[in-house]
DNA sequence: GCTCTTTGACCTGGT
DNA sequence: GACCAGGTCAAAGAG
């Protein structure tokens, strides 16, 4: 299929520097920024966010250290955004100062349109998910398929600042782009968050760039569709280029009526086929009748990442270990209920599958600290208090 | 035995 | 034409 060069939405190359004071404007302003556009504009800046925010960083000591950047991140974080203790509700500071790495990049208007489409759900909880699923090496799945109902359901617990667009959504969703650790699927293809399914062709060391750079190929018989995509060394996404555009649908995931224990199925709980224990996946399947269930799904794993990020923090943190261990759920098995949080986790075979996997049942259960997190209103302010106790803040975006 | 990843070598385009 | 950097190929090894 050929590219048509003419529908491809060029960004105009940036120099890499670091941005001034007066050049880079906070998270809330960009998004602010986005929505005030008029629609046309808004298309080119959904454009731009779904291709400008591969780095987002604050500081690059996150990686080597993660539980002192928690916590210097937390301090730095608490000048960001505070909390009002009193509703549970966060405000952005509009100092609040995000610095990402800009990069020329460029994606047809059909990647747009499909990033865009990704799942059209609304900003206040888009201003949570980077936090609590970018910033942790979790594989969080079907992030593009929040329903626009969780968000309505967050505004409703959270008082944001406006209503945001997809900016964010990119954000997010580039940000979890590409799992890595990500098990197989069936055909040995390795499926992204996208959909597609890419073969890694090569990988080099960049010149200007601190993260090795990896070339893939849409596995798709044909199709012309590459991707680059660098990653830092703690296995997270710094910056996606896309090139070309798909000629075929995505694929389509495995029937799960008839093969409920393979593809996706297994993708999600890679273990789920050794036993008769009904996987995450195919627990959220039975919830997942109507949005309500993709909502509540969306709160257990938003708990599960943020459990990952630091399961010392929860284990030892009063309100963690003695709210939400209430409801049999411990740091460890956080991570078990998003299958895979990553492979140091996954490795630990210090506990037994069969144990992690009943905890993970607790959780599947969606009760958290006594309470039905399956409700939205419960499952965000269960999270806020987390947050809170963690003295986490802000959203990083790696 | 198949498929994927890794990685050094090679190719290509820009300066 | 040389140099350089990015992109791709393909053999080897791993799972």
């Amino acid at each position: 299929m050929d590219i048509k060069q003419a529908e491809r939405i060029v960004v105009t190359k940036p120099v890499a520097t670091r941005p001034t004071r007066s050049t880079f404007r906070s998270f809330s302003e960009l998004l602010s920024g986005a929505i005030d556009d008029p629609p046309h504009e808004t298309c080119s800046e959904i454009a731009v966010a779904a291709i400008r925010p591969k780095t987002v960083r604050f500081n690059q000591m996150a990686s080597s250290a993660p539980g002192a950047a928690l916590s210097s991140q937390a301090e730095f974080s608490e000048t960001l955004l505070n909390f009002d203790s009193k509703r549970d509700v966060y405000k952005l500071d509009k100092r609040a100062t995000l610095v990402y790495k800009p990069q020329a990049k460029f994606v047809s208007k059909t990647t747009v349109s499909l990033l865009a489409n990704m799942g059209n759900f609304n900003s206040s909880y888009q201003e949570m998910l980077p936090l609590v699923e970018t910033h942790v090496p979790c594989p969080n799945k079907d992030i593009q398929n929040l329903p626009s109902q969780l968000g309505k359901n967050l505004q409703i617990a959270l008082h944001t600042e406006t209503d945001r667009s997809i900016e964010c959504e990119n954000i997010a969703l580039q940000n979890l782009e590409e799992v890595p650790n990500a098990p197989h699927a069936a055909n040995g293809d390795r499926p992204s968050y996208d959909g597609y399914n890419w073969r890694k062709y090569g990988q080099k060391q960049v010149k200007g760039s601190e993260y090795p750079r990896s070339y893939y190929k849409c596995t798709h018989p044909n199709c012309p569709v590459k991707k680059k995509v660098e990653r830092s060394f703690d296995g997270q996404i710094a910056e996606i280029v896309y090139k070309g555009e798909h000629n075929h649908s995505k694929p389509q995931p495995p029937n799960r009526n008839s093969s409920a224990t393979h593809g996706l199925g297994s993708l999600s709980d890679p273990s789920a086929h050794e036993t008769n224990v009904p996987s995450w996946d195919k627990l959220l399947d039975e919830r997942n009748e109507g949005s309500k269930g993709r909502v509540e799904n969306r709160y257990v794993e938003a708990l599960s990442a943020l459990a990952c990020q630091d399961r010392d923090l929860l284990s030892s943190n009063p309100v963690v270990t003695g709210g939400i261990n209430t409801g049999a759920v411990t740091s460890d098995n956080f991570c078990g209920i998003s299958a895979d949080c990553d492979e140091g986790s996954n490795g630990q075979d210090g506990e037994p599958r069969s144990k992690r996997r009943k905890s993970q049942n607790h959780f599947n259960e969606g009760v958290v600290a006594g309470e039905d997190i399956r409700d939205p209103h419960i499952a965000i302010k269960t999270l806020i208090e987390i947050m809170k106790s963690l003295k986490i803040y802000k959203f990083v975006s790696y």
